[in-house]
RNA sequence: GGCGACGUACCCAAGUGGCUAAGGGAGAGGUCUGCAAAACCUUUAUGCGGCGGUUCGAAUCCGCCCGUCGCCUCCA
């Protein structure tokens, strides 16, 4: 497909025309969880937001090779590179050992990303499988110059490193000024950060190294393992808006120093789900766990509120808003239902570069929607896109000229495209239907009953079947070609 | 204190110089229906936090003010 796409670069903080460094690939490294808690919805919102950039740049064409970490070790609980290491730290609570905390944790997130529609990355690295990629970066460091050893610990000298500051826009004096107060005296600089980390007595999680036994430094990992799978250079680097300043601004740092080459051409960073208008985060406790959110709303309408704002702009949740986000949703899932009624076969191959203009103008509304997500992955544009045509989609089946099965057939290929294989934002064939279960068949049955004391007048009956079906999440409705059902829950 | 972002209808939310300010939810009226539901039609911001300025023209650019949030310390 021959389209141009804009992305906001936080590193130049413009607009940009993209252009990977390779005519048909995509590198791109997400910055993934740690692993010590049940996964939130803020996470919810960063992962789906470049599952949606990730599904759309392969949508236009691009072989994207996707990297997302997932960090097991080195990240600590307090500032300034002390405090416990968080696995090692619940693994003592638990008393087990911090693999099985990592083990579990991980699982969780796989299982609540796999729920919300997210298509898993192409690989999923961990840090405490690539200690020995880290020990030769920061060895690689240290022999240039830009790190220095202070008794057992490996430091990122900042001054080595004139740009340090160019992702955040931050000057080290500026840090210096702020209220952070350094209690590392073995630090050249206040702004200097670890990179591998002295293990002490009765810490467990340790590994040898040229210094002594220790641990990786947290933004390590990310240097190391994205150019391990993706290059010295690759194209997108992502991540939450939380982790520009100091994460991303290290993880430059210490690859453009080892490496001597430019890191990164083009940083994505999502912005933050909050609550009551306060971020959610682990550490303010004020978080909603997306098993706890599952509980209460559908997990793909979950989804479709995160992509009902931009990825930029902050997310404020709750259930009044998700409802209202699953009613719009709804709309979408109805016609689908009634378009699967005309034609009971779909996913038909469909041109995008040659789509029809009547009945309904896919053309135009295909142009509208790929407008808006190749300006910077504007989701919202997108589904508003979507919606102008769901009311053309209506408008026809609502009126006597019945639609044709082909116009039926094309617009489902059509929504499974860009709503579903693009957004997500519909549940695939297999989940929707090929169901081994007798239910279709019992559902129909009640229905048949229901038909026969309405044409006896019995509306009694028939109200009564209709409302304690729907006490059981399955809605009846009458249209004039029979009666339709569909199940809520 | 430093750096950055945002403030659009009852709620959520696009739009960043120029036709009538997208879309969703909610509300109101109507059509259809045994009644519902769904759907359709009509409708709800002479207005985009406030005040100035630039311009033929601003929600959109500039300045000031008010308010909210993020980062500066672990967080997607």
């Amino acid at each position: 497909m021959n389209t141009e796409i804009f992305l906001y670069n936080s590193l130049t903080r413009r607009k940009e025309k993209f252009t990977p460094i390779q005519p048909d690939r995509v590198g791109i490294y997400v910055c993934g969880p740690t692993v010590y808690n049940h996964s939130h919805i803020g996470h919810g919102k960063s992962y789906v937001s470049f599952d949606v950039i990730v599904r759309f740049l392969r949508f236009v064409g691009y072989k994207v090779l996707y990297v997302q970490n997932i960090t097991d070790v080195g990240h600590l609980t307090d500032n300034a590179d002390e405090g416990d290491d968080k696995i090692e730290n619940e693994a003592k609570k638990e008393k087990i050992n911090p693999m099985e905390v990592v083990e579990t944790f991980m699982r969780s997130y796989f299982d609540d990303m796999d729920r919300l529609g997210i298509r898993r990355p192409d690989i999923s690295p961990r840090a405490t499988g690539h200690i020995m990629e880290q020990i030769e970066l920061a060895k690689r460091l240290v022999e240039k110059g830009y790190a220095y050893v202070a008794d057992g610990n490996v430091y990122f000298n900042i001054a080595k490193f004139p740009e340090y500051g160019k992702l955040s826009g931050r000057k080290p004096e500026d840090l210096m000024a702020g209220a952070r107060v350094d209690i590392r005296s073995e630090k050249k600089n206040p702004g200097d950060f670890a990179i591998w980390k002295k293990a002490e007595a009765g810490h467990i999680m340790r590994w040898p190294s040229p210094w002594g036994d220790g641990f990786p430094g947290w933004h390590l990992e990310c240097s190391a393992m994205s150019m391990k799978y993706l290059g010295d250079t690759f194209d997108i680097h992502g991540g939450g808006i939380d982790n520009q300043f100091p994460h991303h601004e290290c993880e430059i740092a210490q690859s453009e120093a080892a490496s001597g080459k430019s890191f990164v051409r083009y940083w994505l960073h999502n912005n933050m789900v909050t609550s009551n208008g306060l971020k959610m985060s682990k550490s303010l406790g004020n978080f909603v766990t997306l098993k706890d959110a599952f509980k209460k709303h559908d997990p793909i309408t979950l989804r479709f509120f995160i992509l009902q704002s931009h990825y930029r702009s902050p997310l404020d949740y709750s259930d009044q808003s998700v409802e209202g986000a699953g009613k719009g949703l709804e709309r979408l899932k109805n016609v689908l239902r009634q378009l699967r009624s005309i034609v009971d076969k779909s996913g038909t191959e469909i041109d995008f570069d040659n789509l029809p203009e009547e009945p309904v103008n896919l053309r135009r509304y295909f142009s509208e929607w790929l407008t808006a997500m190749s300006d910077d992955f504007n989701s919202p544009s997108a589904i508003a896109a979507l919606f102008e045509m769901l009311k053309d989609v209506n408008s026809l089946l609502s009126s006597p000229n019945p639609m044709s099965k082909e116009t039926a057939c094309t617009i489902i290929s059509f929504i499974n495209k860009l709503a579903g294989e693009v957004l997500g934002i519909i549940p695939s064939e297999d989940q929707a239907g090929n169901r081994e279960s007798i239910e279709p068949d019992l559902v129909n049955l009640l229905i048949q009953l229901r038909a026969d004391a309405r044409r006896n007048k019995n509306f009694k009956l028939a109200d009564d079947i209709r409302s304690e079906l729907q006490k059981i999440g399955v809605i009846i409705e009458d249209n004039k070609d029979g009666t339709a059902y569909r199940i809520v829950r």
